[in-house]
DNA sequence: GGCATTCATCGAGCATTATCAATCTACGAA
DNA sequence: TTCGTAGATTGATAATGCTCGATGAATGCC
């Protein structure tokens, strides 16, 4: 008794529909960490420990100025960093630690 | 006895140079990562903890075969999955952990 | 061989993103 | 108020990246 049906059955087993997963909310954490300068700027503030002033993550760069402040934007808004004004100068400083939210998205995908 | 020189020595601790860190090999992980239907692609792997085959990954999303194809690939090029012909299918599952992976990550950026 | 199926690759279109020069908005000092 | 500095925003350009249709390579069946 032959089957007509070509595959796709043969393939795998039936499934099990496979539920889908919350990881929309983690793509923006990914981008924010997908790019060196990124990764560079969050290892200088783990490494600190601290603050650092816009100035000091400027100079460590061969970027201008407006460059860095979109790379910090984007840090900012992944909620990666958080930037205190004190009189003219800017300081950052590690937000919620990226280690908290890495050890999520391990989790989502662990099993 | 007041500095003409204005500011940049006052912002900051004098740096105590911060070296580079080695987040290159990181950025293609985080890349690979950075996008909805890989990490659900990962989700589904992990959920499985088992092999999946292509088409039935094809059959979960309403995308092209070759974008599904482009984005296994990525996974594939980023060390996230394996593929293993068997026939005519081409079983998927997570080559190294994610787990472990995210963690050098993790290790990388705390302190 | 000839044909169908699975899946990868190619090429093009379109959206997103990195980058810079120019500008704008505080803020502090004179 | 006027000037200089820190740093964010704007606008434009170039590079990446997602997506698809068309095609190609490998396999299995007749």
């Amino acid at each position: 008794m032959p089957k007509a049906k070509p595959a796709a059955d043969e393939c795998c087993t039936p499934t099990a529909k496979v539920r889908s997963r919350a990881t929309r909310p983690y793509v923006q954490l990914c981008k924010a960490l997908a790019d060196e300068t990124r990764l560079e700027i969050l290892g200088m503030l783990a490494e600190r420990a601290g603050q650092l002033c816009a100035c000091e993550i400027e100079a460590h760069f061969d970027l201008s100025q407006p460059t860095i402040s979109h790379h910090l934007r984007i840090l900012r808004e992944a909620g990666l960093v958080r930037a205190e004004r004190r009189g003219t100068w800017n300081y950052y400083s590690l937000e919620r630690p990226v280690v908290e939210r890495l050890g999520e998205l391990r989790a989502l995908l662990a099993d």
